[in-house]
DNA sequence: ACCTGAACACCGTTCAAGT
DNA sequence: ACCTGAACACCGTTCAAGT
């Protein structure tokens, strides 16, 4: 957690042998590996062959994997522009979400393995706050503020991960066999409406619909707040 | 894929030796592991050794761990209870999503494994039907209905999907470390609003809010048909 | 203090052989 | 036709030793 001080080598290495490792030097090459070919490539096998080391030295800078993927976390938080939050309480949801979104696009994987948390990292607590600041001011109370700040990062990690996954899968296998199969064998009594949609299924489902959606649930959100 | 017919192996063994294991037996076993340890201790070779076989054997009946997982979606979305559905508009949506939400909590690992289809399994397809079906009879047009659709799906597979992460994290360490660090180090000047929740987070957090979440989603998405 | 090597207890999957 | 055994190419992590 926390990307922590500099490293300042001379000091901590009084009487020991120099570090030829960094945290920072670990980190990038991470990142290099996850961006040229996906979490699943990273391994400490892999990460320590890329910084010209062993698996075993990587523990000296990391407590372990899932350590090294929260650093990974943090940094992607940090690196993460802060945008301009508009005065309008729904579209100031609207656009930290999208923020939000954007910027976690090219790294699905963060959510994907540590969704866990509500948190993302310290560094992007703005966006909770953002969130139950501007559902507070237009008239929920506290509580429910939360619950919608619970409702937003719903629909977004969800967006995230169905849409990486899509991703990955279409550039695994070309087509979309699952899909096509499903569609060839269509019973229009059962299920009339997705059977008219025919073959617009798949140009349908590949528009990026995020924010629409967004503005819906933000919208549906904030009405009515006198109701529990 | 499909389940697929009823096995008859005296049909199908003609000449050869009799087959000892069966495709429906080795997703019970299959089962039984991911209920009681996860789906991250389903392994073949784990599972080989349920059914008193070898890890080998299982390739016969099965194309290969991603199949089986496929075949355990299929299994799950055949045995859910397909609920009863108001007929108004918003109240079917939200009744048709919730049973889904239900009927895959007890599977987070399908959602997380295979959420890359939106359409889940032959067997759910009522799902898109109903909920496609109820936003063109609302007034929204194909495309749109398409399109709430996926809305739905990213908010109901994202509360699956963080849920069952901080079900796990739980689990495993008892407190909520990172959380609490986060929430110990928070600035009044920086995030006001999470400071004066003080510490309100976790049980404000913790509470099953899907449903009102859902239902401002779909009002939001049914109201104002006429914008695009 | 930092790094290395060998080892432990695993994976999914292929290939060649047995019944 | 179905199952087995040995092997391949991996994992994350621990432990004891080297510099």
């Amino acid at each position: 957690m926390m990307a922590g001080m500099p490293e300042s080598p001379e000091r901590t290495a009084r009487g020991g042998r120099p570090p030829r490792l960094s945290r920072a030097e670990i980190i990038a090459a991470a990142k290099a590996v996850i961006a040229a070919e996906g979490v699943e490539q990273l391994t400490m096998r892999r990460l320590a062959r890329e910084v010209r080391s062993t698996p075993m030295a990587l523990y000296r800078h990391v407590d372990d994997k899932r350590g090294l993927l929260l650093l990974l976390l943090d940094d992607a938080a940090e690196r993460m522009p802060r945008p301009e939050l508009p005065e309008d309480p729904a579209e100031r949801i609207v656009a930290a979400a999208a923020a939000i979104r954007d910027g976690l696009a090219g790294f699905p994987w963060i959510v994907e393995v540590l969704a866990a948390d509500d948190l993302l990292s310290t560094a992007a607590l703005w966006f909770p706050e953002a969130v139950v600041d501007a559902a507070v001011r237009s008239g929920l109370s506290e509580e429910r503020a939360v619950h919608a700040y619970r409702a937003v990062w719903y629909y977004t990690a969800g967006e995230i991960i169905v849409r990486a996954a899509a991703d990955r899968r279409r550039a695994a296998d070309g087509a979309r066999p699952h899909r096509d199969a499903v569609f060839a064998e269509l019973d229009p009594d059962r299920t009339p409406r997705l059977a008219a949609l025919g073959g617009r299924w798949p140009a349908l489902t590949a528009e990026d619909t995020y924010r629409e959606g967004l503005r819906a649930l933000v919208a549906g959100l904030l009405a009515d707040p006198g109701t529990p």
